[in-house]
DNA sequence: CGCTAACCGAGACGGTACGTCTCGTCTTACG
DNA sequence: CGTAAGACGAGACGTACCGTCTCGGTTAGCG
């Protein structure tokens, strides 16, 4: 399952291989194009020219821009962590601050949007970016979510379903409020914001488990 | 201070005055065009067309696509409302589901998060998103959490500077989880949810003023 | 009946008119673009560069490369000349090596057999070589004809008829020899080979006036 | 000197021979691409596929696509025949004939005119056409004027070089003719014409023969 | 009988040009 | 002066071929 799979062999390999170096450099070239120009600005034509690669290239291997943005930008994602701060209060806050940090990179904060906004246009699009980005970082709330009931400080979960549904609820609070407050409001995610964001995700975490 | 204030009038007025028919026919055919192809096939000439309008008479009032688009969506964000539902949580719910709505039609869909996306590089555009949609729908905050003081719901605010951080905290919460769930997930925005993020909000509202 | 008539005005006259002098501009450039590249290796990108002129000005007015060529050359024919020599033997040998001078011009010999060949595929190009080239220089048999019966050389035509299908026969040999000796034999067509095709001729039309 | 010799054998052979049906398979291909395509449609790539051969295969023995056109349609001349008819005048008609229905079949008509486009900017290419068209044809004219001169229509040539002069002559006037009138002029080559070719050709030719 | 050199198919590569599209500006004539 | 119409310079789009290259795999003939 690779991240490039525009067209890929048809049943084995024939013919000369893909070279390897080609596909990094021009994601090299993608997000220095991104910091540099922004998504709007940015032109397949610049980004092969950057790379040192023809457009064709470009185009044998990610159908559109969009597609190429986002697997340029999804590496970038996986550099999120969470490690233990011995509560979850900590780790929420880490993570939100960290995510916020990732969101102020130049490359990132023009890109993700833009994709987002593309893709609801574009189903295969929006189906890469959840596969690319959006899937693969549930791992964080996942991994919190049991460190925290490790701890003590969740209850178990009796309900298989009932804890996914609470995960995604969280992810997309946590997530979208840091995407807000830093894109659509421009106002900082400093360490006061995460910690006030984190409680109220405590706070309201009690209640929702006794709801439940 | 009108929406279209791109280079008025010098000093008082001289020529021929704009046309009042033209801003509303554009606008009209902006959010058309919108639903037809979405932000990123939408283009002046079209629109312009579509007015029965010349080119020039666009660039006359807007600067560019982005501009012209936020003004033609951020009329929309008005009709949202929050009627007394009796409680906090029913009209937390209650506007969490209208904003939802709103974020599933295709005009609203494919241009929010496409301008925020733009103005990640265009600061005069991020003030016009600013004043145009985000500030101006933070009434709604207000007006909630107004309403559940005056029921008891909510404490009374003592520290002004900390009430209007905390109605922050909760548009940022509320806007960019709805927008998250409804355009990154891509999952519907629900009853069940809106219940659920509901009593998150409200659960942690409570920590939160403990902890304030 | 411009020359350049690719899709002009609807209905009458809106809106900017069209560059005269970009018009010369470009099929200036086109024959420098001709004489440098040659046919095969002209590109409308470049002659739109040479010109100091947008590519889609050029496709505005031509549909095609072939249409632009064949203006760009068609001018050239008209400096063709039947001055009086005095004798139907010397006026044809006049107009043949005049022909043949014409050919060996650079920007004439890679285009005049490339939008041939290319009209065998394209009708409209067709009738633009007929209508701009062929129709308008059949006036030089014609008056190399009447100029020779007024000299009493050859005798006044009684069957309008006949005598339009003998000026078309020896337009088709006179401009069908001269141009195979050219560009297909590739051998010169100096003032022998010139008074050799004109002595045939001349022996010829009377056996053909005969047979008639 | 066969047909094909882009880079042979360096000196002896050794390794793998070349396909022998890989060959024709691939001037067939061309033939069909012609009548399909036309020239300036066809491309190597397209060529290869319907030969079922790759593209190296090609470019191993045709240095490009005028080259392997000049071989896929040179072959189609050869079919052209001189039958003893009798009288001179009656093997012109026939040759004529012949000829201009040659140039009808849709792959002649398109290549031929291109790859002497081509030729005007490409030495090798029109050498290869002189070698591989037009000396092969000028056999045409030699059996036709040799058997005139036994039959008696013609003097015996006194002068070795006058003769092969007049021939040429003659090949340019015939072919250029028939050429100019088939793909320039457009006009039908029907046996009236050929008639009058033919008469023009033989009255011209005792004059050329009194004049030489 | 196994080497080995040249062949073969497939297809990716760096390029170039295509013809179309949109941008934002400029130039008309009309009201 | 505002307007509709539309041409303009600029430049990106995504596609099609070009001619070259790199693969893995035949297929002869020579040793």
């Amino acid at each position: 399952m690779s991240p490039m799979c525009h067209s890929s062999s048809p049943r084995g390999r024939a013919g000369r291989p893909r070279s390897a170096e080609a596909g990094e450099a021009i994601l090299e070239a993608t997000r220095a194009a991104l910091v540099e120009l922004g998504w709007s600005k940015l032109s397949m034509g610049d980004v092969a020219t950057r790379a040192g690669v023809a457009k064709t290239t470009l185009y044998r291997r990610w159908a559109n821009k969009n597609e190429l943005v986002v697997d340029a930008v999804a590496v970038l994602f996986d550099e999120l962590e969470l490690p233990d701060l011995g509560s979850l209060q900590a780790d929420i806050e880490h993570v939100v601050v960290q995510f916020a940090a990732l969101l102020e990179r130049p490359e990132t904060k023009t890109a993700l949007m833009a994709v987002v906004a593309e893709s609801t246009r574009d189903e295969p699009l929006r189906e890469r970016i959840r596969t690319s980005i959006v899937e693969r970082q549930k791992r964080l709330v996942l991994a919190g979510r049991e460190r925290a009931q490790a701890r003590g400080e969740l209850p178990a979960g009796r309900d298989e379903e009932a804890v996914a549904v609470t995960d995604d609820l969280i992810f997309d609070v946590v997530a979208g409020a840091v995407v807000h407050r830093s894109l659509v409001s421009a106002e900082p995610v400093d360490d006061a914001w995460a910690t006030r964001l984190s409680a109220l995700l405590l706070g309201g975490l009690g209640a929702v488990a006794e709801a439940g």
